[in-house]
RNA sequence: GCCGGAGUGGCGGAAUUGGCAGACGCCCGGGACUUAAAAUCCCGUGGGAGCAAUCCCGUGCCGGUUCGACCCCGGUCUCCGGCACCA
């Protein structure tokens, strides 16, 4: 027999929606769990299987924790902006906003069919003005502190498209798109600060119970690294200011590399002091030039000019050096300038070999410097040919030069991240506007507060214009306003928010969602922060989860938020692979729709599946004869209804194993080890079906799983009459006996020698000379130890028993 | 190059404060039921030798520690993910 899932499903969507079964309050009794999952893109594909695997699994901790008497938070909503939906608008001629609204119905719908237990009241969505609202509110926040700049910065266009693209857009050099090549172009952009914040976004982490792969990249990403600023002299006089990690190494420097880009090689050439300014000006123009793929494809050869007529001086011994400009000194990071010191670092040793530059050792310990640099920052190294540093090891050289350099005023200790500014402009249509005006006489002014939601305007065409404008730049009407300050004519910014705006604050937003005085009511956001556990993939560590912890600091530092992070746990989950272990794409042919696996198992064995599929942190493959195999459990399961003895109790034959089952499936939930939750369940079934099961093992059986296949759990418990008090979902998690989950005899092993050898039954608990005793009574035991004297026994009680015979 | 993770049957994967390797599922083989098939139920299933009881080998590779190593240590190879001239 099998069940009928087809009507069974539907019936209790229908029920629990209805009923608002798991709709929560923003206060409660009981003690608080919020549980996150990252909201879609609403894309015209519809809900992939991808998204299940986190849906389900935060689904099941969610159900779970309510069993255990928690008031769960576990809300859903869209991140509906973007550029997918503006295309397929530009494409169809239909508004990004009906498109938009037609995805999220189907959406909507697909996720009622998997049966989440998410509170429907709470539905979010970031195109809604009275959502959208609140994400102006909170930049024209960042603005009035200081934290939102606006700039000129190259930005990435791609000259099909004639769009520009986010850097997370161009893959390799190419439109993620359409594999046009991606030019850079010179753009004012508006910024955010999140630079500010980089210290503070490292240090937080230790609090955090965010699973280690996470952290480490999170700070590999901000890449903090410490070392000191010194001031050079230029022999025209000019302050060259270096960033360096390794101060120790200052007498060795025997050459300055600046960047292409550098200020002070613009003001050379303009006073005419280069000799050689037409190769200089070359150079920088082929850098300037460069796309980032040929920037990184030329990593292997390294070029450069020497500045003639330009000379640096190194501070510690007065020594005149000569200044370069080579792309591989970055005009971003640092101060744009480096000294080199050949000796003691890779790059700098390539390029003086190149250009027979002065390699000079300043630590000893190491192979011949001429040969290769020498590298090693801990206690190998020993200065030499420097002054007052000589006899010290690197490490304690540091201090010393450092503390030098300041008292002399001519460098300090300094810190140096590679996080950059976050551009925060999109010259597109499909976004948040930015609630900026501005005006000739007083600049850019923020729009009061009062006259938000700034509604995105209707356009007659949301193509992107050949310029980069933004397509809201056509419209004159709603461009051209007073300036909020003099009231004389002014205009509105016409770029609008990146997707990130949006999701850098939803979890806020489902704490008190209709709220129209603020982005959350200080109660609800008291009650519900932090975040307690939120689970997403590996691909947003750098992106959406540090900008919206970036924003919740910032929140949190003007008294918006009652907590300095947003999320205590963060767990991530391993993508779904087709069959064969190849990523699902649509050219492969391989990939799977969740409608078609609800619509030929049902809903629970998909759910049952994507659970089942293997280690969650890891990807997994695709396998159909895989999903037979839980459809059968399942089967298995409702077919066990039928043959059930009438008590309540236990029986002796299955009661070691409920308790062991009840133990094991509530720690593997929480340890997000959910295949092996199902493994024990499984495994209960087989024990039901060979000892046979009584209605009252099977009502706990029905508890355990249905976390996992609710639907057939809940007809179920309806049917054998369980639901006097509610809903199986409804239930107390079942208790367990932690005595009741060993048995009264156990299997032990028998080494001789670590070797095993056989296997006996003892009482629990038998002391070293019972199990001995017992051991030796075995003849195959015997047969091992024959003629030979017993020299030591070692004893894991219960477990196992080594006998050493010589 | 740097950072992180992983290497276990035909397959997905279990099991580590060091204690019976391969749970659970898939595939495959055999049996029961059936006119037959599907479904279901039962049995088997790491490799090798043997009629069998049983024995030998086995967690990428080499070595070490230990009564005992998938697990710890040293070395080495491969794969995956992220970052990539960050001074």
């Amino acid at each position: 027999m099998k069940y009928d899932f087809a009507a069974i499903e539907p019936k209790w969507q229908k029920k629990w929606a209805e009923e608002k079964t798991f709709h929560c309050e923003n206060h409660s009794d009981k003690p608080k769990f919020y549980g996150l999952v990252e909201f879609p893109y609403p894309s015209g594909q519809g809900l992939h299987v991808g998204h299940t695997r986190p849906y389900t699994a935060m689904d099941v901790v969610a159900r779970k924790r309510r069993m255990d008497g928690y008031n769960v938070l576990f809300p859903m909503g869209y991140d509906a902006f973007g550029l997918p939906t503006e295309n397929y608008a530009i494409k169809n001629h239909i508004h990004p906003a009906k498109v938009t609204h037609d995805n999220i119905e189907n959406f909507t719908r697909q996720l009622h069919m998997l049966g989440y237990s998410f509170d429907w009241d709470r539905v979010i969505n970031t195109t809604d003005p009275a959502y959208y609202k609140w994400t102006q509110w909170i930049f024209l926040q960042l603005w009035k502190h200081g934290l939102a700049y606006k700039t000129t910065m190259p930005v990435n266009w791609c000259t099909s498209c004639k769009c520009v693209l986010a850097n997370e857009e161009v893959v390799d050099g190419v439109c993620e798109r359409c594999g046009a090549p991606v030019v850079r172009k010179e753009k004012s952009q508006w910024m955010l600060k999140i630079t500010e914040y980089a210290q503070r976004l490292i240090d937080d982490l230790d609090d955090l119970d965010f699973i280690e792969r996470v952290k480490t990249q999170q700070k590999n990403w901000i890449g903090r690294s410490t070392g000191a600023e010194v001031t050079f002299k230029a022999t025209t006089g000019e302050d060259i200011v270096v960033f360096t990690t390794r101060p120790d190494t200052l007498f060795g420097a025997t050459y300055m590399v600046l960047s292409p880009e550098h200020a002070l090689v613009k003001g050379w050439l303009e006073r005419g002091l280069l000799q050689n300014a037409d190769d200089v000006k070359a150079y920088q123009a082929a850098a300037a030039s460069k796309s980032d793929l040929e920037r990184t494809e030329l990593n292997k050869e390294k070029t450069g000019v020497c500045l003639d007529g330009v000379r640096g001086v190194n501070p510690v011994n007065g020594k005149e050096i000569p200044i370069f400009i080579s792309d591989y000194v970055l005009a971003t990071y640092g101060t744009g300038a480096i000294m080199a010191v050949p000796a003691h670092d890779d790059r700098d040793w390539e390029f003086a070999k190149k250009f027979g530059c002065e390699i000079i050792e300043v630590v000893s310990g190491g192979e011949d410097v001429q040969k290769a640099a020498f590298t090693a920052k801990d206690e190998t190294g020993i200065l030499v040919n420097s002054d007052f540093l000589n006899g010290l090891t690197v490490k304690d050289a540091i201090p010393v030069i450092t503390k030098w350099l300041e008292e002399k005023g001519i460098g300090e200790a300094k810190v140096n991240y590679k996080l950059r500014d976050w551009v925060f402009s999109r010259q597109r249509y499909w976004g948040e506007p930015i609630p900026m005006v501005y005006c000739e006489k007083c600049g850019w002014q923020p729009l009061s507060e009062d006259q938000l939601p700034l509604l995105l305007p209707d356009v007659d065409s949301y193509e992107p214009t050949d310029d980069g404008e933004s397509p809201i730049s056509k419209m004159t009407d709603w461009v051209n306003t007073t300036c909020p300050h003099c009231g004389g004519p002014a205009k509105r910014e016409t770029d609008t928010m990146p997707q990130w705006a949006g999701s850098s604050w939803y979890f806020l937003r489902y704490m008190d969602p209709h709220n129209d005085q603020a982005l959350a009511s200080e109660e609800a956001l008291k009650y519900w922060s932090p975040v307690d556990w939120y689970n997403g993939g590996m691909e947003h560590t750098t992106l959406h989860l540090l900008y919206s912890r970036f924003w919740h600091k910032f929140l949190y530092d003007i008294g918006v938020v009652p907590t300095k992070e947003p999320y205590q746990k963060r767990t991530s989950h391993g993508m779904i692979l087709g069959e064969g272990g190849e990523k699902m794409s649509k050219s492969r042919g391989n990939v799977v729709n969740p409608n078609d696996v609800v619509a030929q198992y049902g809903a629970d064995t998909m759910r049952t599946y994507i659970m089942f599929i293997g280690d969650f942190e890891k990807a997994a493959s695709w396998s159909d004869n895989a999903v037979k195999g839980c459809k059968r459990f399942l089967d298995r399961v409702w077919n066990l209804s039928e043959n059930l003895t009438d008590s309540m109790e236990y029986s002796a034959a299955n009661e070691s194993a409920i308790h062991k089952a009840i133990k094991k499936v509530a720690d593997d939930i929480e340890a997000m080890k959910f295949n092996t939750a199902i493994a024990a369940l499984m495994a209960l079934v087989n024990d039901f079906y060979q000892n046979g099961c009584s209605k009252g093992e099977y009502r706990t059986l029905l508890l355990l799983l249905s976390p996992f296949a609710p639907h057939m759990c809940e007809e179920l418990w309806e049917s054998l009459g369980f639901n006097a008090d509610g809903m199986a979902c409804q239930q107390a998690w079942p208790a367990y006996d932690e005595s009741k989950t060993v048995a009264a005899e156990v299997q032990m092993a028998v080494q001789v020698c670590g070797k095993l050898r056989a296997t006996i039954t003892v009482p629990m608990d038998s002391d070293e000379a019972t199990v001995v005793a017992a051991a030796l009574a075995d003849p195959k035991v015997q047969k091992f130890t024959e003629g030979k004297n017993l020299v030591k026994t070692i004893l894991v009680p219960n477990k196992l028993v080594n006998l050493i015979a010589k």
